[in-house]
DNA sequence: TGAAAAGTTCATTTTGAATTGAACCAAGCG
DNA sequence: CGCTTGGTTCAATTCAAAATGAACTTTTCA
């Protein structure tokens, strides 16, 4: 139960307590699990880049969990391996990407883009269906609908590049 | 446990469950409970409104979770009573707002402004607690990494209104 | 070699959010 | 009135997603 034997844990201050809790809830809202909110918060409040040992140890998570949110985080391009650790040293220790042009090109590509995809294959099966409805007023209304489906897609293709443009300062 | 019995139970014709699961899809990525999108979703395929009553019926959903999910929307923006059922009709009946500026409008204004501004806040509070940190090195690179969130949630602030306006079509 | 340390994987458990359903309120109506 | 119908509320339950932790793989070095 305990993941971290209390005389090992090594708990956050209250600095970095509030900026871990500051990104748990930020990554909340985009419907990321709270572990990567955690990791990616005491990263970003850590002066010295931190191993996967250090975030168990401070956070008192499980070794699973700090391993698949790095996993995640890494995807994302929010977190990076720090440099010139080649001496020897086989640990390797992250540090936060902060530029919001990089999370936010990653979040697009990861997280949106692939929902946006499906979501267009999606229409063009909800297509078929609906040129196959019978009664042909009611095959004009489905129709309609699904076209303004197709309308949805195509203001989100487009708006995304010029957000990822606006955002990269 | 079954919500409605057999013999009351109106089920859905195959394009309509494409469309509710489309919807469904589409919800889960926005972080709203599936009977959002199941609701939101039946109301856009059906031609005529309809009641909390039929949503139950169709849906095989609890009153309980067609009332609150039909409340949620609503406060969204994206749904509508149906005009002109004044003659002695008590029940009130529904239909989809399909307009994207409506919808990602009532989004940003129900879901994300609020998050922006109690982030504003919380900032403002690690802004105070970075301030007292001891060490002057340490409180630099700390009071740097605020002002980065500061940033990004300028460029968010910059960000939503243009969104919106790129949506409006 | 083989022991130790770093990291991954995944079956099981936990937990928090969504759903249910029963009790309740309000409005019409005979 | 008192009954029916439409709708809301909220405590209890359910269920899916996240976290755990034990077993496993890989790398390094003595």
């Amino acid at each position: 139960m305990e993941q971290v034997p209390e005389e090992i844990r090594d708990d956050l201050d209250p600095l970095e307590r509030q900026v871990v809790g500051f990104f748990v809830d930020g990554v909340k809202v985009l419907g990321l699990p709270r572990s990567i909110g955690e990791i990616y918060g005491l990263l970003f409040v850590s002066r010295e880049p931190l191993s996967l040992d250090d975030l168990v140890r401070r956070l008192g998570i499980s070794k699973g969990s700090a391993s698949q949110g790095l996993r995640t985080l890494r995807s994302l391009g929010a977190v990076r391996e720090a440099a010139g650790n080649g001496n020897g040293e086989r640990r390797t220790y992250y540090e936060p990407a902060v530029e919001l042009k990089r999370l936010v090109g990653g979040f697009i590509r990861e997280q949106i883009r692939p929902h946006l995809d499906s979501g267009k294959s999606k229409i063009r099966q909800l297509a078929v269906t609906a040129g196959e409805v019978d009664d042909a007023d009611h095959r004009r209304f489905v129709s309609e609908r699904v076209e303004r489906l197709e309308q949805w897609m195509r203001s989100g293709g487009r708006v995304l590049p010029i957000l990822q443009k606006l955002l990269g300062q």
